[in-house]
DNA sequence: GAGAGCATGTAAGAGGTTACATGATTCC
DNA sequence: GGAATCATGTAACCTCTTACATGCTCTC
């Protein structure tokens, strides 16, 4: 279970409560790694808890609701480092388009046309997200290293946006040919 | 849940049985564009009976277990038919090396670069793969359409992988520098 | 007064994996 | 005798999503 490793390595940074991950961390740069709703976070600090990865202590507020705020321990540590070192099987990527196109393969011209377009659309919609990101100011706060890779991740991103982009431009020229 | 059409398109094309989908389908070239395991196959076909997407009948085998074989009915193409001209939303990607990546940016450059390596290999033999299937004899009995669309698809796939091992020479090469 | 923000959580369900159970036949 | 093939299924579990519930404070 990653969302375990990845809670894990933004406790490392910083303590944090399980409303900062879900506002602060999973609403931001990591959601484009990992996304994760709130009903999952608590369950994960809960069994990381168990397991004695990360322990939580109680802040009182007397204006607010009280936090529940985790810091990971000695052990939590042990096992990120270890897991970040892991190799991780290939993940398995299942996608709807790809079905879809494989029956539609006996149907009007038109109807893989539609799909291979709508697809398009919303692809150079995130392509422009991702490339909004790789512009956009840069934490001052973050290493050199941190940066550099941060830089490595989003051109993954905008190359394989690329790449299905062009495909499927390429899929278009060659059905409306017909 | 895609299963679900994945196996109505299958019925749609012949009458099979829970067995005949697990060996004959997923065991091939389905299981590129949608993997599903024997014990999901068994409970989608019983919620696809449950409304009455395909019927089942027992055919009885004296030397070998009976089987249960299902067919579509009007209303499972109808169903099938609607959904293979629906917009699907873009397949959320979870990727355990990207997170891994992010937070091993500040350990030491061997732990990235062997990381990277691991994964090229695997990306490698999987591209590999992919190659194979591409050149692999065309099936003489799939209609000229079904066999473009059949190269379409996998072209995808190659580029897909084609376009993650560019960049994890790229990548591995800006570490190798330091 | 309405809505947003802060902060926690539960319940129910969809989708997927792993492992186990059964029992006949065929092949080495 | 042991393994593979045929053929069905159940049980337990993990991961993830959606929706709901609570209750206080601050701002418009």
């Amino acid at each position: 279970m990653s969302l375990a490793y990845v809670i894990l390595g933004l406790l490392q940074q910083e303590n944090r409560s399980g409303y900062d991950l879900k506002i602060s961390c999973f609403n931001g740069c990591i959601n484009h790694l990992w996304t994760a709703d709130q009903a999952q976070i608590y369950k994960t600090l809960d069994k990381l808890v168990a397991q004695d990865l990360i322990t939580c202590t109680l802040e009182i507020q007397h204006d607010r609701p009280n936090r529940k705020v985790y810091s990971i321990t000695e052990l939590g540590k042990a096992e990120l480092y270890q897991w970040l070192q892991s190799h991780q099987p290939l993940p398995v990527v299942r996608e709807p388009l790809l079905v879809q196109l494989h029956f539609a393969a006996q149907l009007p011209d038109q109807t893989i046309i539609a799909l291979l377009e709508q697809e398009l659309h919303a692809r150079s919609e995130k392509l422009r997200d991702c490339q909004a990101i790789a512009l956009s100011p840069k934490d001052i706060m973050s290493s050199d290293r941190q940066q550099k890779m941060h830089q490595l991740l989003v051109d993954l991103v905008i190359r394989k946006e690329q790449t299905y982009i062009d495909w499927l431009k390429a899929a278009l020229d060659s059905y409306r040919k017909n």
